[in-house]
DNA sequence: TTGTAAGCGTTATCAT
DNA sequence: ATGATAACGCTTACAA
């Protein structure tokens, strides 16, 4: 009823000292049956709730964890929030969910609150050099995670994907369809993940013998404007891919919109493969063929070695597989796809 | 450098007492330009880091606030936490972004994490009764705002969408294509906009004296699975709607999926109108005609009547208008929707 | 098993 | 303007 019950309130009411008090609330085996009833019952009638900041000041532990997305709004993302706060509800840890929303300035703005919040340890997907506050964090001993996203030079265990495997795989599903001219749109180099899938694609031309053009390679940001005009730039070239491999799902529906723009139908005249199997992805027109990571595992793989790693553990990195989900709009033979005729 | 420094290792730094550390560096006035200068200084050579629990619970104010969504996954909630959150921190306050995963015993674990935490005030899109823990909240005065939803009951203020005003600019641009028979995908009656947007669609049935039959008037729980049977139910019975409103994007996209399993084409042999503008709304096939509101604008006004609570004002509700965006989803007339074989 | 009391890192209230 | 010092609500030795 009151706006504040505090343990004094309850040690009272219990008619014991507020030790014992907190004895029986945290679960200490040092307690007596009958202390144990009266203070039970006592917090019960007054409505005790524990004051997670004044435990956390005395106690060293705020059962709190940080985890700083790069864009919540980003359907990845959200998958692997929601799996990290899952797993760390199983444990009664708290999940503060940050979102640096592909911003620098606004990653190191909350690691800072992380910081100054005492939080138990942090989960992030990285992004820029991890120069910032990434460091401070590492330099404070703060038990951290990276996931989806590494930056070099932290000994950080990470969860990620296997990226070059599921380059790989769209790119041989790309060739078995005849393709040898794939336009690439890719992510950042700032980000570990635009790297990794670059380089696993200059590595499968080589191995598949592909056209090496390097107009047939352009960067994006991994968001959705991007996408489009890096299909705009690979479109409009002088001798355009037959097949386009977004490495992820925005830039993929940006791309998909330009393709539109321009009156080319993909899965006809020009085959798309994208990165992050969005739930709705197999709604599009046509649905797309996809290199899908189970976003919610690695959340809750990333979440389990922090919990490690703050229990004293030491994690190990984790990869996890890609699989391919082949849909239609990658169905397009390359033959066909030059001679833009209808089926 | 070292794990923990505190304001006794940054006063003593400075040549100061711990009382006009604390000073300087929370601002007050009441400092010399010497001082100021000197701690200042130590704090920033010692990497000094204010500890927000131990400022919380000495004045009462954690400068945190939680947010609970129904679900992060739902584009629609992502964009209302992105506004939100970027309102806070506008303000310098933490957000505590927490998921229900539509489901109230989740709901409650959060709220009375939220109550543990002892944040400074609490955001929800509810559902559910409200029995649970929102009156815990209540009673202990925790400020509050609704977002979204409300709960009947409560006397909180609450930012919302103009649901009645929507569902009338989706039903009258269907009539205007000449729809008498529009089959209506709603929400739960547990949420208050479920319920809302049908009183107010049963209003526009007797407004437009459109058909009443009661079997075009299905329930589903703002889940894509629920719009899917939704539409099959529709879809199946003996005289179906030449036009379907679905009042949610996950289950609009369901409905998509069944229509499109049964060989209907949408905006073709039947016209469809959703509820929430998601950015890939677009994209689909044919693209869908939505009536939108603007989420991120939503969760924004909502942190703002929040930080006015807190800070002892007494904050209005709101309601946002929504709008229609009228695309091809719904640009069949209702003649020719009748063309089509039941299965 | 229980009570007492000393902190945890701040801020706030006093004097000075 | 500054320095002591007492809280804030809790946990945890240390005694009893």
């Amino acid at each position: 009823m009151d706006a504040t019950v505090t343990l004094k309130d309850v040690a009272a009411r219990a008619g014991v000292s507020v030790g014992t008090a907190s004895r029986v609330l945290s679960g200490s085996p040092a307690t007596s049956a009958a202390a144990r009833e009266r203070v039970q019952a006592a917090a019960a009638e007054l409505g005790y709730r524990l004051d997670a900041r004044a435990r956390a000041l005395r106690s060293a532990r705020s059962h709190a964890v940080g985890l700083l997305v790069s864009d919540v709004r980003n359907p990845f993302f959200a998958d692997i929030a929601h799996g990290a706060e899952q797993t760390a509800l199983a444990s009664s840890y708290v999940t503060l969910l940050a979102n640096a929303n592909e911003d620098t300035a606004q990653q190191d703005t909350y690691l800072d609150a992380f910081l100054t919040q005492r939080v138990d340890g942090v989960i992030i997907a990285p992004q820029g050099e991890g120069c910032g506050n990434l460091r401070t964090l590492e330099q404070a001993r703060m038990p951290l995670v990276f996931v989806d996203r590494t930056v070099e030079g932290f000994d950080v265990p990470s969860v990620t994907a296997d990226n070059a495997q599921g380059i790989d795989l769209a790119v041989a599903h790309l060739v078995a369809q005849g393709h040898t001219r794939i336009g690439y749109i890719g992510g950042p180099p700032s980000v570990s993940t635009g790297r990794a899938r670059l380089s696993a694609f200059l590595n499968a031309i080589a191995r598949y013998d592909l056209d090496d053009d390097p107009e047939l390679i352009v960067g994006g940001d991994f968001r959705r404007a991007s996408g489009g005009a890096a299909g705009a730039k690979l479109l409009s070239s002088r001798r355009p891919p037959t097949a386009l491999l977004a490495v992820d799902s925005l830039m993929a529906v940006g791309a998909l919109t330009e393709v539109r723009r321009r009156g080319l139908r993909i899965g006809h005249d020009l085959a798309l493969v994208a990165f992050d199997d969005i739930e709705w992805f197999g709604e599009l027109d046509p649905p797309l063929t996809v290199v899908a990571h189970d976003a919610r595992a690695l959340g809750a793989t990333a979440m389990r070695l922090l919990l490690d790693v703050i229990n004293g553990g030491t994690a190990e990195s984790v990869v996890l597989p890609m699989r391919l989900i082949p849909r239609q709009s990658s169905t397009v033979r390359a033959k066909t796809a030059v001679a833009h005729t209808a089926t």
